[in-house]
DNA sequence: CGGATTTGACCGGCGC
DNA sequence: GCGCCGGTCAAATCCG
């Protein structure tokens, strides 16, 4: 109806704000899209016809022009002949009054009731028509506006990727050769046919790449119903494509690399030379590549924080790990523990987990490195975050000269609708991007339009300013709530962690969520209403974006796993989805 | 029995 | 050079 309000519908589609290319494209002169074209013509033309017919008749109330006035219409082309019929019969309508042809020739009165009666039900019929089109049209607008967005996230994610690659290429390409050929042979076999290309930095640019393979994963959600494993074990997700690779066969494989291969590797094994993960001594064992080496390093090194609130012992992020160490840290009573990804051989993703000392119901997991394999829709979210937030750190440290995180620069791009939903962390010995999900925002407080991006509580013992990081962790945490069993993770303030034990099925502690539902779509809201919105949230949304338009209405991404009652989060996906 | 975890030992970086 | 510390290894152990 707001077309109808202003008759000049461009202005009115100019004017809806944060859709103007989705309004352009609906302007009724394009000729893109036929669908939409038609739609569009019908309604402008609807309305054009009884704009022409109105000055028509003020100018010159004889009814002789009638018939000129079908010839237009016919001439457009663009009037279905249902409207052209009802123009004329407004047209006899005002010309009967006028004394025109057919009331002169027809017998008058009762004639005209019938033709009252006739008119009123076809304005009826139009102005249901009409509304129907508005709506439609409404409709087409919203969808375009997704349509939009989700190829700007696209784009970013390329550019972020591009970007990185050739940033790589160069110093990648010597190590590269050296292993390529056995590499390749092994990942033939082991992967099976989730074969990378090594060093590929999967989560952003190639998150196309895996959500290529997806569609079989996320189709086959039935194999996330299979497990649902207590937290503990986070991998439920990969149990049947990955899962089976790396749990039971590939592991075997892995031996060569594992149990000989891990210091051999330091030197040249395939895992470091072709992954991207390289201690930090390797720069000394081949020293002379110089300042490539120094950005390949540092690009290593740079980290993703996240702070969650959890019970168990690890989150689930649909990754399959393996702990290959513990130890106790300085300043920390609790343990620190070192796991490495199993989901594909020599994987160089690593992660720490460990408690926080301030607050122990925080749990600190720390990634790094880049999958070089394809993931599961559960394990998306958060790689698609890390990665995206590793990414931007890395291109802003790559930008700058001491080789730290310009907090600035990552703070806009990253989060340009917030002046800081994450937090760099300078001192640190590596570039660390830390997303704090720790604080569990009211979703209906984050829905509320003017304060988006509220920040609920503050956490005294978080001084890091992380506790900003609100809204993004929302997101974040919606994302690996929804994809695994994040059991820990609490989502609403009003929830004490222990009800989310870990030893709740998913699906009851998923229940026990208020309103997630409310949280997606309040996210949603969000980044529809910043189109700017940064590349790492971007890439979250963008695969829950993504999954659902696979799935319908469900979102891909839940497929995860232990869910197999993703029910709850079925349902707050959709929202997401569009 | 095989795979995952635990845990003490080892290694290298770094600061003093 | 020494000690501290973070990170990793790998034998021992646990577990399904």
């Amino acid at each position: 109806m707001d077309n109808t309000s202003a008759s000049p519908t461009t202005t009115t589609r100019y004017s809806s704000g944060g859709r103007i290319d989705f309004s352009m494209s609906f302007n009724p002169n394009s000729d893109d899209c036929k669908d939409q074209e038609r739609v569009v013509a019908d309604e402008m033309d609807f309305f054009s016809d009884k704009n022409r017919l109105r000055d028509f008749d003020n100018k010159s109330s004889s009814s002789s022009s009638i018939h000129d006035i079908k010839k237009e219409d016919s001439k457009d082309g663009l009037v279905p002949s249902r409207f052209s019929f009802d123009v004329n019969t407004g047209l006899n309508l005002l010309t009967s009054n006028t004394g025109s042809e057919q009331s002169t020739i027809d017998d008058g009165i009762s004639n005209n009731i019938v033709e009252d009666k006739r008119i009123k039900n076809e304005l009826a019929a139009l102005h249901a028509a009409m509304e129907r089109m508005t709506a439609e049209n409404e409709r087409l607008k919203e969808m375009l506006s997704q349509v939009s967005n989700s190829y700007r996230v696209l784009q970013m994610q390329f550019e972020t990727l591009v970007r990185q690659r050739n940033l790589k290429s160069e110093t990648d390409q010597q190590d590269h050769e050296m292993i390529s050929e056995k590499l390749q042979e092994k990942k033939i076999d082991q992967v099976g046919g989730g074969l990378m290309v090594p060093r590929q930095f999967m989560d952003l640019g190639p998150s196309g790449t895996v959500e290529t393979d997806e569609p079989s994963q996320t189709s086959s959600e039935g194999r996330s119903r299979e497990h649902s494993r207590s937290p503990p074990n986070n991998v439920e997700v990969g149990s049947n494509e990955y899962g089976q690779h790396s749990n039971g066969g590939s592991n075997n494989d892995l031996v060569s690399f594992d149990q000989d291969g891990r210091r051999i590797g330091r030197e040249d094994s395939p895992d470091h030379g072709s992954q991207g993960w390289v201690p930090n001594k390797l720069p000394k064992l081949n020293p002379p590549k110089g300042v490539d080496q120094a950005t390949e390093a540092t690009m290593r090194k740079a980290r993703v924080s996240v702070r969650a609130r959890s019970e168990a012992p690890m989150i689930t992020d649909g990754c399959q790990w393996r702990k290959y160490g513990q130890k106790m840290a300085k300043g920390n009573p609790c343990p620190r523990a070192y796991y490495r990804c199993t989901m594909a051989t020599g994987c160089p993703v690593r992660k720490q987990v460990q408690r926080c000392a301030e607050d122990r119901t925080i749990l600190i997991t720390t990634y790094e490195g880049n999958h070089n394999h394809p993931l599961p829709p559960a394990a998306m979210a958060m790689a698609s975050t890390t990665s995206a937030a590793a990414s931007m750190l890395l291109s802003g440290s790559m930008s700058s000269a001491d080789g730290l995180m310009n907090s600035n620069f990552l703070t806009r791009t990253l989060l340009p609708s917030s002046s800081s939903m994450a937090t760099i962390s300078a001192s640190a010995p590596f570039p660390t991007v830390t997303l704090d999900l720790t604080h569990s925002p009211n979703p209906l407080q984050f829905q509320r339009p003017p304060t988006q991006f509220q920040v609920p509580f503050m956490n005294p013992s978080q001084s890091m300013g992380s506790s900003q990081a609100q809204p993004l962790a929302q997101v974040f945490g919606q994302s690996l709530y929804n994809q695994s069993k994040f059991s820990g993770l609490q989502m609403s303030q009003g929830l004490d962690s222990s009800q989310l034990s870990h030893q709740l099925p998913p699906s009851q502690y998923q229940q026990q969520q208020p309103s997630l539902a409310d949280t997606v779509s309040a996210a949603t809201a969000a980044i529809t209403a910043d189109p700017n919105f940064t590349a790492a949230l971007a890439a979250a949304i963008s695969s829950i974006i993504g999954g659902s338009q696979q799935t319908s209405n469900n979102n891909g991404n839940t497929n995860n796993n232990n869910s197999g009652n993703t029910t709850p989060s079925n349902g707050n996906n959709s929202k997401v989805s569009i």
